[in-house]
DNA sequence: AGGCAGACTTGAACATGTTCAAGAAATGCC
DNA sequence: GGCATTTCTTGAACATGTTCAAGTCTGCCT
């Protein structure tokens, strides 16, 4: 119906206004700084509206992953058309993510402190995050399809995981690093991907076959 | 003066009173559930006069670490002073860290993503917490020192920091185990531990030197 | 047209972390 | 002992996230 639809689409407007008032204040003044009373108000609507929306202010950091990660693909969409070099690939792909998250670094770090509360809906592991988790991982999957690699079938199964877990860790390296303009996680990319990659490669080694099946052991227990 | 000491010895008992009556609450109903009020209230003082010795709710989590710490230190004692392997010492040291946690799991997530925002006083990097982690990172060297080990110097020099950067790693892993008795982060110890030593006794092979010195110059790079 | 059901909106009310001006208690000094 | 200073102590007040009962609007049915 379109009467129903003008309706929804009404809705919806109100929806977007206030996501985008509160990223945008996020932005400029920080988490903490903007009340949701703030953001209702800049958006032009009531305070218990902005409720009838978004459950809760942490709701609305659940927006930004989603626009996050969107970003993320699109950043990355060059260099795996492009590139066919494993390295090549990982090293971009963690670049455009850093990239994306750079205006945000600041007021990303309060957000990602808040998802890192097991039990927090926000939670990269949490039941909540799925589909942005298996995004993500897609991406990974991505990054290894698309290279020219001959390693185990038992590594290749396991490496978007894996490489989705390594970028995990440059994210929280990032947040932790105040150097202007983040350099020195772009650095860490750098100086990590090269090793990261030899590491992947030295598994077709007959000679470490018993420590690659024990790492796999390792990675299929902590995967429960 | 004894009057002095009787009086600063009066507030030092409120401050203790306070603490106990927090932590034991945090444990038994949860760190949100425990309102400052109600800690107050049991407490048996004013609201406000918590906030006489603590500068806010968070700032009762930094004694939680500080405690946390020293039975850290005490449950290892044994292992280090009894075993002369670097993987047996290793080990023991990371098992007592889960084991004195244990009964703070659930909750102790919470404090600990706390600590997961840079800016926090809380968090593991911050100068705040700067005595607690230097404490902590002796005794890895004493973990180091202790055992028959032959590597480069250079090695040996960075191994105590990154021993902790390592527990700090197996900590955020039990944060988000939810196996019953967190038996998954046990079996995560034992089974990362024979492989990091393994690893760390690599750097003496001549053939790997180019690798070692790689990698060393990421750790220093990294610490910044 | 009248009115009904559901979708949306509102602003006051509530709980909790935190601040603060005022007061009480203890200490130091004569 | 009496006064000035410092060290606590208090409870009300404030800001903010959140809830909710009540109201408004929209489209549909008869």
């Amino acid at each position: 119906m379109s009467a129903a639809e003008t309706r929804t689409a009404r809705a919806e407007a109100t929806r977007a206004v206030i996501v985008d008032t509160a990223l945008r204040m996020f932005r400029e003044q920080g988490y903490e700084a903007t009340t949701m009373r703030a953001i209702a108000r800049e958006a032009g609507v009531a305070t218990g509206n902005a409720y009838y929306y978004f459950g809760s202010k942490e709701e609305l950091i659940q927006e930004f992953y989603t626009r996050n990660h969107a970003a993320h693909l699109a950043a990355s969409r060059p260099v795996l058309d492009s590139e066919t070099d494993l390295a090549a690939r990982l090293r971009g792909v963690l670049r455009a993510l850093v990239d994306i998250n750079v205006p945000y670094h600041g007021f990303a770090a309060k957000l990602y402190s808040r998802a890192a509360e097991p039990s927090s809906p926000l939670s990269p592991f949490s039941p909540e995050s799925s589909p942005t988790r298996d995004a993500a991982i897609a991406l990974y999957a991505e990054v290894v399809d698309g290279a020219h690699l001959r390693v185990p079938a038992a590594v290749r199964e396991r490496l978007p995981e894996l490489l989705w877990l390594y970028s995990m860790g440059i994210v929280l390296f990032w947040v932790y690093d105040q150097s202007p303009g983040t350099e020195r996680t772009y650095r860490l990319v750098d100086s990590t991907v090269p090793l990261a990659v030899r590491l992947i490669r030295l598994s077709r080694l007959r000679a470490l076959g018993a420590v690659t099946r024990q790492v796999i052991a390792i990675v299929d227990d902590v995967r429960g």
